[in-house]
DNA sequence: TCTGTGTTTAATCAATTGATTAAAAAATTT
DNA sequence: AAATTTTTTAATCAATTGATTAAACACAGA
């Protein structure tokens, strides 16, 4: 029982270092030994319980994306819900999690160029962004409302991009705008009620 | 003569090889034996050339954030355009760039997050953006007419935002939408007409 | 043609780094 | 408590990689 609590232990806090460090410096500049003293073990242990650098990395990579697409998954698909309300879901949703992990898109992005694509197929792999309840509302508000007519693969990117971005380019950003960290928070959380504004007025007729 | 234009030629050669190779794989992952082989040179040259790969980075980079900046420098400070004109040239000029140099931002962002700030201090040493003509538009924009009031810096992010993410998420969106290279730059080509038309609407008082 | 300067290469070095191994330590079982 | 299994470590290996060196090469001017 305390061994395996204590492996378990052992095994979260190499995760977490390597989330941590991965996320930090990329896969490529992220060193073994880097990760193992984050997580205060041995660089021995570490290949001990993941066999190596490239299989450790690919549970975090899988577990970020998870994080990335799950979070919106039953945001997308909810009856329930206007199209306003999901947008507004989404872009707080976002914005909550990368103020607090503001490298996580960036490391995800960076590491999805460089690295084979059998991580891009994982990402959506039945395609259910594009068979979701949320695409047919954009669908649909553009026919059956006054909306504007919108590509609902546009509608999507602007929302994203609108949201994510912003964390991405974050240092260059806060340069520009002479913003501190709490500057530049502050300015994300004026676009959590912004953004769905905004979107509104895109998709109204003009 | 012969001697200085082959230099030259060598020089560029290695440049660019350098640029693609960094940009493919981001500098840690670039190893200066590609980069080399990629010239059809040999290691040592490149070396001989431009010391060392730290070196070599350092040119390149400050290259690419020039071709980012020099970009837009005059298109801010034109007082002879309007804000829509200024707008659409600038969303043109990035989607035209990046169409051709896709990697260009991600690799940008990703080596501003790793590398010491020395480079980020570069980028906008003397806060011309700040102080541009284009900043001051937006201000009396809010004020003088009708348009809502919006904090200058949310308005040019969101201008970059819709114009250059799509293209540092392209893996993911090709994705989605299943889109091949020539479907997503047609996506783009849209977007350069699309995003000033929106940022129009974000304008309007509502 | 010879000399000197700049260019290019092959070979090698030294440091880094992912991974392994064998042994010690801790925990679990009998 | 002894035996067995699991966990952890120190030491080391082997491959990679940025950089250097010394020698060969090209070519200009004398």
């Amino acid at each position: 029982m305390a061994k395996e609590t204590a492996s378990a232990s052992t095994e979260l806090k190499i995760k977490q270092a390597a989330r941590k460090i991965f996320m930090q410096k990329g896969y490529a500049a992220a060193r073994t030994r880097d990760i193992a003293e984050a997580a205060g073990i041995n660089l021995a242990l570490l290949n001990y319980y993941f066999r190596s650098k490239e299989k450790l990395f690919d549970i975090i990579m899988l577990e970020n994306l998870q994080q990335f697409i799950e979070g919106i998954k039953e945001i997308l698909n909810n009856r329930q819900t206007s199209l306003e309300q999901k947008t507004e879901t989404i872009v707080t949703n976002y914005i909550n999690l990368l103020t607090q992990q503001p490298d996580l898109p960036l490391f995800v992005l960076h590491e999805l160029r460089t690295h084979p694509k059998e991580i891009i197929s994982k990402i959506d792999r039945d395609k259910f962004i594009h068979r979701s309840y949320f695409m047919q509302q954009i669908k649909d508000a553009a026919k059956e409302r006054k909306a504007a007519s919108i590509n609902p693969l546009h509608f999507l990117m602007n929302i994203i991009s609108l949201t994510i971005f912003p964390f991405v380019a974050s240092p260059i950003i806060q340069n520009i705008g002479g913003l501190n960290q709490q500057d530049f928070n502050a300015l994300m959380e004026e676009r959590k009620k912004l953004i769905p504004k905004w979107i509104k007025a895109i998709m109204q007729k003009k």
